[in-house]
DNA sequence: CTGAAAGCGCTTACAG
DNA sequence: CTGAAAGCGCTTACAG
């Protein structure tokens, strides 16, 4: 048996409060206070002594008791409303890795559009529940009536990948022009002519952007018209099947596709290998978001990728800057994206 | 820093205190706190009348009070180690909902397993944060280490289809033989008399219960062991890829396939539209899970579904029953499935 | 079965 | 810049 092991439950078991930290470094209660709420005030030296304090006794605040006295939540709720789980759950993973760093709570809630609108739930929920920040994603984002209740009630609140960005929002974001541009671009280089571009909803900026900088690169590499086919999608897999059986009528000979998103160019795929056609030989397809379906399917698909776990770590260590210091500093945050090359367009 | 991630009960707008309740109902305070705890000890009648007063008031319990105060956490963990999220976050949902209910916190925590256990992961866990109730979903319900650790803390805790049941759990489970002997049939039914099954993961036991229940039909039915093939996956989309082309060589005459879970389904048919077979005139598949796959495919995947939410949102509640009542009263739960017919295999 | 009092571990005015 | 005191809304012994 190890003595250390003993020693060691023991001193993680006893109830350490502030008070034992003020006394073990001699400040008052207050001081400690302060140290942990990055409170102003607050000489270096002296916020050295008492993190060190901390550290070697092995302190955490409690939580409950912050809560209860400051009447703060500590809670930054994250509103979506998308489908797809696995960008819900890298949100999600980049949210509590900022919060846990800084004793918050990260919540995930889906809200449910009523009239096109979140408003209506949003009211709900903030009638109920307590927040100290807020995370906005597609297609919550996007709604104005929503942004009008959140900066109503003075509720710091970040945006991820809006439509538009706001003045008094953290925005964190990729030039999604650019990067339709740039997977074309990867598309045209590899020496497809003719190209076709599967649109998601129309009503999400995202998608729109995507297809100005498609359109970009065509003009940019001067492929004509003609040679260029648009099909709606809606993100769907099985908008993807459609656009596929579409192209077949409209565009046999396209031989380059870029989809909006990756589970459309898992449609369009299944769809082409149903009807025969070789993927990539006979037909090359780039999506978008770097989905688990991208590395999973097969052949695996080129894509775009975002890097939205970091977008959600920064967003949120931004907001709880911002519920600090009772101020928004910067508020505009881009990211780069990179081009995954796989299997459907090598 | 922080303990919970995950989303909860934020403490109510409004301050209404239980000082309020209490004298709207005329009563004392700790009768009041009683009656939130659900303690005995109340006369119906009272009970009554103060949850009647709590309800016209809108009063909802400060939750980092009762935390503060009593030392517990209200929060319920989920250990979990699947990469799929739907999954997830249906056992979230039902989590939360039972949660809410109760004025607890749902938190979910991936494990990472060291040396083919769980154990290691979860002893950190433990060590820095407090939790009033655990659950456990596959494979994480299957780790013997895991469990004796939460046991030897008196721990409550519910396991989600665990490989085997445990008396000192609250155990919630399908049938996994009977529903893999049942969609087999269906198979079968279908006038399908050259089979393949497709299987997990050996190491998951449902992989393997399924299977058992699939043979079981296969003898019920009197079929030709010489008719039916065994092809083993890994659950992953890939590994129905390679199933199919195994298939193709050791058996190419199989017009029904059973796919361990829908990922594989997926790998499967694509595999098929590729090589030319039409799904499902030339080769019906089913998949198991009932997931979002399965819905957006095309063909559409008939699948067996088992009401995870369900599952989630029932052993939530029976576990906080045990928290309060601290006693373990009846410990297995089995749930209904049910066949969802699809294109796949009509 | 029920009440009055102490206390959980913090923050927040209020002083200095 | 820092300290002493009050208080956040509950629960928990302790009485009765």
């Amino acid at each position: 048996m190890n003595i250390l092991r003993g020693v060691f439950e023991v001193t993680a078991r006893k109830n350490l409060t502030i008070a034992d930290i003020a006394q073990h470094a001699g400040v008052s209660i207050k001081t400690v206070s302060r140290v942990f709420n990055n409170s102003p005030n607050v000489r270096q030296q002296k916020r050295d002594l008492v993190l060190g304090v901390a550290r070697d006794l092995g302190y955490r605040p409690n939580i409950s008791a912050r809560q209860l006295a400051s009447k703060r939540s500590f809670v930054i709720s994250h509103f979506h409303d998308n489908p797809n789980t696995d960008y819900l759950s890298e949100i999600y993973d980049g949210m509590r890795r900022a919060c846990s760093e800084q004793g918050y709570y990260a919540v995930a809630e889906k809200l449910e559009a009523k009239k096109g609108s979140y408003r209506a739930a949003l009211l709900e929920y903030l009638l109920r529940y307590e927040v100290d920040g807020v995370i906005l994603s597609p297609p919550v984002s996007d709604d104005e009536a929503v942004i009008r209740e959140i900066e109503k009630r003075d509720i710091p609140y970040a945006l991820i990948s809006p439509g538009k960005k706001k003045k008094k929002a953290i925005n964190v974001f990729i030039d999604e022009k650019n990067a339709g541009r740039s997977i074309t671009e990867f598309l045209i280089a590899r020496g497809h002519e003719k190209l076709a571009f599967i649109s998601g909803l129309d009503s999400h900026a995202a998608s729109r952007e995507r297809e100005a900088g498609f359109w970009e690169a065509i003009d940019a590499f001067s492929i004509p018209k003609k040679n260029v086919v648009r099909l709606s999608g809606n993100f769907s897999m099985r908008s993807g099947f459609a656009a596929f059986d579409k192209l077949m009528k409209k565009a046999p000979n396209v031989t380059g596709i870029f989809a909006a998103n990756d589970e459309m160019a898992v449609g369009t795929i299944v769809a082409a290998l149903r009807a025969g056609k070789k993927v990539p030989e006979e037909l090359s397809v780039v999506g978008f978001d770097d989905s688990p379906f991208a590395r999973s399917m097969w052949p695996t698909i080129t894509s775009l990728a975002q890097p939205v776990d970091n977008m959600a770590h920064v967003s949120t260590q931004k907001l709880i800057d911002w519920i600090h210091a009772e101020s928004l500093e910067e508020s505009r945050f881009e990211f780069a994206t990179q081009i995954i090359v796989r299997d459907s367009c090598p």
